[in-house]
DNA sequence: TTGTACGCGTTATCAC
DNA sequence: GTGATAACGCGTACAA
């Protein structure tokens, strides 16, 4: 089972390589009908398949495209991933798929992995945790990869001048936080990620600001920082529910987390929302299937997926025009009061 | 901001590109310690990345592994490639992601995708659903890609004699009907996923012929066929509530079926379990997550995803030794009664 | 241990 | 319209 090359296909087709290669692919010179036939013949007789890294480096550009997520098994970012390949796919692109796990260094590393790979264009999704200086080094690997012909798109934060896909995650915050004000609520917590966590800590941000400037400012007491996970939410609601004061409504940062929280109410012995009404973040599927379903902000994810995808594919590296709004969505887990 | 090269790298260090070559990636012959110095200085000065796609041409393998999956952002199948992708880093493989989209043609299309990418391995993770003439193409198309020295694995049905991790869909599904049947259930109905997807209908045989087995056959009219999503379950469930006589026990095939089960339920003003009591299948962590929690089969996802990658890895394509078992997971979904 | 030279499979440039 | 031939960037026998 020896590898058929495209010589052998044009030797058994009776023709040069350069005329083979025209044939299969299309070049915009063009070929005669019958030697063209006689090509594809040969090629699909003899089995040949071009190959794609052959190609690539003889055209000095390869039709993949790096996909950098934190964890994939999480659904904001798998659902995220599924634009992401859409996209690609409808593009002609093949994506590779990495995982950052949230280590900053990792990401790094990723970044250099993709460029080696000759990636056409990397698309970052993970919302970064890292300090200045892991800032520092991404943005040099990933200013280093653009010179090199890169094309690059992150989603949220900026980096540098990177072309970004903005999230408005303060104004939805802000919008969520003013109607639970008009459903009657007055006494609020927040189960917050890692302070070191971007995104977290626009939407925690946002929210206290909304809430102090309608004179009910979040004590510290109230704001517990744990994991952006099912854990991280019940350990937030364990801490929240034992102040001596019980909080009417319990703001998550994300879906996830929210879940964690309405498992923390049980293992609480109390009720959601009766008890201590809940919100999410992002609006992943699940917020509408828990019980009670979640009120959230809702973020068009495949969609952030899909525009991203485009924007690491416009050729000279544009900003996005307009940022993603997110869009609040009341449901059963708090009702009016 | 030209490409530095290796022989730009070779000419800047003074020496000959195939030492350079040699300092750079540690052949197996060695290369004195002040030359070899000299080039990594000049390297890094340079500001050189090795081109992955021209060594895999002069080394004739790549360094990336394909997974197709039927769709990234169900939870089923994100898991899965959280656990490809894991073992997939581990052994240095960058992992190149696909989706059918459940299109059998289009899983052919991929497969020669993947092929001309010379991905040096392929791991199927997407249930099958076409017919025999689709499996017979997607077969073909797996065998001149293994013809050519590719790996290939894949998970659940076998097919022609590829190297398979089985999965024991019955063994679970039959210890799960044996369970509720323990428990006091009498009258089942089944939310089964289309006839054509091979897993579904394993599942739905193990469980209509055990409970045969013990004397409570379930009718033709209590099995009903929708898509295996929320909403094929929600509307399986409108069905099936509206018959005659209401079932004490609906068994969903997989958990994404049951959450829609548990929406019908509400929908048709009842509630679960008190009710209709559910099941579902797979143990996706959203199967904990929803109220009540889903009585289901635990199957390791994850650990799929690595043994599937381990198994693709293997230089022969030997078959896998011991079948993955699920384990019945009794939660609040379905009380005694 | 180092250097020379060729091959990997394909595209593109140039004459014909 | 077609065919030599030179790249593309790197690994590796082979010889020195």
């Amino acid at each position: 089972m020896a590898r058929v090359t495209l010589a052998d296909v044009a030797h058994a087709a009776g023709v040069s390589q350069a005329t083979a290669s025209r044939a299969v692919n299309g070049s915009n010179r063009t070929v005669r009908p019958d030697l063209r036939e006689r090509v594809l013949a040969a090629a699909s007789a003899l089995g040949y398949t071009p190959d794609a890294n052959a190609q690539a480096m003889a055209r000095g550009r390869t039709t993949s495209l790096g996909l950098v997520v934190h964890d994939i098994a999480d659904p904001f970012f798998s659902t995220i991933a599924a634009g992401v390949s859409q996209a690609a796919e409808e593009a002609g692109l093949i994506v590779s798929l990495t995982e950052t796990q949230g280590d900053p260094r990792r990401e790094v590393e990723i970044v250099s992995l993709l460029d080696r790979q000759r990636a056409m264009a990397i698309v970052l999704a993970g919302t970064r945790l890292g300090d200045d200086a892991d800032d520092a080094a991404l943005l040099a690997a990933l200013e280093a990869y653009r010179g090199r012909g890169g094309q690059v798109a992150l989603v949220g934060q900026r980096l540098g001048d990177l072309p970004v896909l903005a999230v408005d995650h303060r104004g939805g915050a802000a919008e969520l936080a003013g109607a639970l004000v008009d459903l009657g609520y007055r006494r609020f917590a927040i189960a917050a990620g890692r302070p070191r966590h971007r995104t977290a800590a626009a939407r925690v941000a946002a929210i206290r600001s909304e809430l102090a400037a309608r004179g009910l400012p979040v004590p510290d007491d109230r704001v517990v920082h744990t994991d952006l996970t099912r854990t991280g939410g019940r350990a937030a609601a364990a801490a929240l529910l034992a102040l001596a004061e019980r909080p009417e409504v319990i703001m998550a940062v994300t879906d996830l987390m929210a879940v964690g929280v309405l498992g923390g109410i049980r293992d609480a012995g109390l009720r959601a929302p009766e008890d201590v009404a809940v919100t999410g973040f992002d609006d992943i599927e699940i917020a509408s299937d828990v019980t009670p379903a979640l009120t959230t902000v809702r973020l068009p994810l495949r969609e952030i997926g899909q525009r991203l995808t485009a924007l690491a594919l416009i050729p000279g590296g544009a900003d996005a025009l307009e940022p993603v709004r997110g869009e609040v969505v009341v449901r059963e887990s708090t009702p009016a009061r």
